[in-house]
DNA sequence: GAAAAGAATTAGACTGGGCTAAATTTATAA
DNA sequence: TTATAAATTTAGCCCAGTCTAATTCTTTTC
């Protein structure tokens, strides 16, 4: 058996390899941990020593075929938890974070199944990130379009968010904006600003292009809910 | 902060403290925990330092007014946790102890708060144990008349089980037999053996004596459901 | 193709929770 | 009342996961 802490390892080197696809250096990995180095090497030989990963000293570390299935079942608890937690408990998308991140350790594959059975085995998590099968099949994460692709007078369905700042998903929420939520494109300054109208809102809301540049969104034809 | 495996230490006192009403001995703890005694002893005094606990060495251990709803805290969790997964997650009453008894230690109160107000505020859990409130006010166990305790022809609402038990709780269950059941007393032998027929089973059931002596059990006219 | 800078690892220590074996205290019984 | 038995605690060890300080690779840069 596996220890919270070396499933959230595992959990880390899946995301951190999902973005640079390739080796994750260990100064990335404690950064991302939020530990320090040598913590990271030691966790990592421990990791290696059970197969979960492959150490190649000073050049980084990847998951093998054993540790890539145990990263996906952890991703499908959290993703899997955190649309229970929006979607049967009230939690808004910016609290969901923390309780899964703890839960995900701890709930049976039963549990896991279960709730997914009750949401009808929801395809993405409330952050539109995608939610492992019980088979542990996961379709690519979105990276088509985003809010800054489109143009003034476009009407787009917001379809996923960077889930890391809990800040931005506050800030989005209040203002009407969810996973699904329509928005029409108000008004793109020379200067980085996007505006948008968030179908049903009463005011609109602004955004640094650098953030509407994270968020997918696609014209409202295509990929109904 | 408290780790999982000192939430579990004050439980098992509230738990056997409950049973003795007296202090509580290292060897009994040692034994509910499932561990040798030196790490009670180890426990214990952690536990005392931060005033969870008082300590009498040689004499046993007693919870303290701070120690105290600490315990009720997770029993809350645990029991609400048992409730959820049989009313809503289609576990059976004898599934629920591993799932809850981990669980109870990572979800957040409001977590807890969210599923006892989808479930209406149940008073007991599947066993029949009353579940703390919010406030942490927690009702008498039920120890009223047992199954033992009624005679030939008489018809009586299952209201408490043990629930150490895994085996007994499936057998009973596999036998139609849940908390809230009405059973009629079909036969009572004078070597130690109850037979019950379920309301709504196929068969009678037998049960030791002494088994029908640890089950609550209420005449029909009183304690609706 | 060195030398300096940067990244990673090793060394050694600490905390939490467990264990065994030995010592000590309390309870029982002669 | 003293001797033995039983319960408890102490002593000292281990493993997991972290840390800081020191060392060793790698990469840059001149
Ligand atoms: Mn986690
Ligand atoms: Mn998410
Ligand atoms: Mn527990
Ligand atoms: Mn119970």
């Amino acid at each position: 058996m596996l220890s919270a802490i070396m499933e959230d390892y595992l959990k880390a080197i899946y995301y951190l390899q999902e973005e640079t696809d390739d080796r994750v250096r260990t100064s990335v990995l404690a950064e991302y941990m939020d530990v320090e180095q040598p913590s990271v090497t030691s966790m990592v030989k421990k990791l290696a020593e059970r197969d979960l990963v492959h150490h190649e000293p000073y050049k980084g570390v990847e998951l093998t075929d054993t540790g890539i299935p145990i990263a996906l079942e952890i991703i499908r608890h959290h993703r899997l938890l955190e649309r229970y937690l929006t979607d049967h408990l009230e939690y808004g998308w910016a609290e969901v974070h923390d309780e899964a991140d703890r839960l995900e350790h701890h709930i049976s594959n039963q549990f896991a199944d279960r709730i997914a059975e009750q949401l009808g085995d929801p395809a993405v998590d409330p952050h539109g990130d995608p939610i492992p099968t019980a088979e542990l099949d996961i379709s690519a994460p979105k990276c088509g379009e985003t809010l800054a692709d489109h143009h003034v007078g476009d009407s787009v369905r917001i379809e996923r968010v960077p889930d890391e700042d809990a800040d931005l998903l506050r800030y989005l929420s209040d203002h009407g904006i969810h996973r699904g939520t329509e928005v029409e494109i108000v008004e793109v300054t020379s200067f980085g600003m996007v505006t948008l109208d968030p179908d049903g809102a009463d005011e609109p809301v602004a955004l640094p292009e650098k953030i509407a540049r994270s968020i997918s969104a696609q014209p409202l034809s295509e990929n109904p809910s």
